[in-house]
DNA sequence: AATGAATGAGTATTCATTCAT
DNA sequence: CATGAATGAATACTCATTCAT
């Protein structure tokens, strides 16, 4: 019987094991002696499954991303109200950003590499492209239903692109604890609140 | 002349050549040797001024930073209007963005050392600390003259800056070419609406 | 049928495929990995022929060497004047240069190798030593029969065997098209001219 | 007083430790650190001068080779008889042997290097093309003055280069002592009497 | 103060070899 | 016998920092 094929499982491995070691020491403090070991898989075999550290902070980078962009996605093209949608989109992110608690304290690291490295600064590019084009839609959308007044669709976009964007960076810059749950949502509304028709 | 005079330019001389040098090239691709070059001191010399790389990054960071926080803290407590001084400080934001254009490759790498700093982050946090409060207060009184609306001052304020700081890094992120002036005045444009009292 | 024979066979087998390797590519840059593709064995398989890449190395210069000095030897014995064996030596020695033509790259490589395995060089060693000994006594044939004049035999057969393994040297370093066999027979003319009577 | 420029003495230094380090150890064992230990240079400081292992060798390749061939040169167009000219030479040669013993071990590890080198393949090739054409003319000029008779000048060269290089190859190959100096004066002799009138 | 030659700690990566299947 | 996934030892090179001058 041939051994059953576990390379995707190892490279899953590796990948989560890479995560946590990164969250902890930041892409450049770690080593790939401390991810082999954190994911139980020897030095050498690292390079079974990602050909060099580059690879391997690449492939963690886009897996991330990747699995953001597919439930963003899901729940833009929901079949609901624009304001609906947009404030399902602004619980989603804040639940995102609990999530990925462990590594705040490397995350505007994550950015940084991403704007360094072409093909996960392209993907990062066509992904916000792409949620900038979803946005605008919903927004003429809503401007259409009457829920918003004719604003101009793409600066709208971009607006709630950044306000959240931006609030990701506040809470990873600052371990001020502040109720981002609330305040996000609370800043979101007052966008909202802009777009109305009254 | 007292010695610090000097000792203070060829401070300065050195700042700004690594300024240009981690611009061109990354913090952590850059050369003590290169900034040496740019600056004209020799490699020896530098480590009079700085006690060491990391030293001089810091210092780097917070004039960068206490530069521009100046200038928005004369800003904001200008005699005028709260929307007027909304406005003129989102035209400040801009120019920045605009000025620190030569760093945009590595912008995000600064936002990244910065944060795993604790001295700079400190700096930083209280420097949004602050701001906010500022804001906060320019909201309130905005909200005492009946230009806003009775709207969660400090969540409005947070919203004014997440939202310029998440513009701010997807100029940084993004190489595409939008009219970042005029959409991030009409975001700002689109918030301000929110807390108007219609 | 005896499991040898199989065994032999595999051994053989890669061997052959270690040549060719080797020949690409030299001993230090050639892997394991290359040459079980070559041999169509796999990696781990080869290491049931040979408990080493230094033992399969071993084996194959044993190998070429024991080839090589077989043909010479029955060679050497034949029933004919000296100088016939001596020409037809050289002309022996030629078409090995010629066929080894492909590892022409690398052929240094091997006498350096040789040069430094302990059990290589004894055998090369030995080898040359009986080659001097069966020269030797060739010449001393020659001057019995009249050939050659009374030189001393060792030093010429010394003086023969240089001669070749020189030609060998120079063949192997230098890229110029130089018109090897033509240029060797005439060198060894001149020797056996040395050695005659007039 | 500025520091006076030790960088030639400091390379040649280098060069002497890293000779001793590879006759001892090959080049492949070697190690930059025994060379930095042997010559008394940090490990960092080799790479101030050499800039990788790999010019170190080709640097000390050249050297040697160099000093070789300055003697040979000066040797070779004395204004004396032809043979007294190639005995000479054999006699220098001889002494290069002798001068050489301590790296006899990896001498032909030299040759290997040597040609894979593109430059110092080239630069031996140049050497060796020098050569033949001096002996050439060295030997036109001897039948000229009647020492020699009428052979094919270029032939008789490439066996006068390739006999020492034979010898010396046997030499290196070979742990066996014999008395190299009287034999390898003896076979040029014979060849040397290939070429006489009678 | 200033220089720049010298230092040496630190790490990604390769590949011969092993061994569970 | 055969496989090939897994191992881990081993090493060239860089560059921040020091210090003799």
């Amino acid at each position: 019987m041939p051994r059953e094929d576990n390379s995707e499982a190892r490279r899953n491995q590796i990948l989560e094991a890479a995560l946590t070691v990164f969250a902890r020491a930041g892409f450049d403090e770690a080593r790939m002696e401390d991810i082999a070991k954190e994911s139980g898989v020897s030095k050498g075999g690292l390079y079974l499954y990602y050909k060099s550290k580059d690879a391997l902070i690449e492939a963690l980078l886009l897996s991330i991303f990747t699995v953001e962009a597919h439930g963003m996605r899901a729940l833009l093209t929901r079949d609901e109200s624009a304001t609906a949608r947009i404030l399902s989109w602004t619980h989603m992110m804040t639940s995102l950003m609990e999530r990925m608690s462990a590594a705040r304290p490397v995350m505007l690291e994550f950015y940084a590499i991403a704007a360094r490295r072409e093909k996960v600064r392209k993907f990062l590019g066509e992904m916000l492209q792409e949620y900038s084009e979803m946005f605008a839609e919903i927004i003429r959308q809503g401007i259409a239903r009457g829920e918003f007044r004719a604003v101009n669709a793409d600066a709208a976009a971009l607006g709630l692109i950044a306000l959240y964007e931006g609030i990701a960076l506040l809470w990873f810059m600052t371990p001020r604890d502040i109720a981002w749950r609330a305040s996000s949502e609370e800043a979101v509304g007052l966008l909202l609140a802009g777009l109305s028709p009254h």
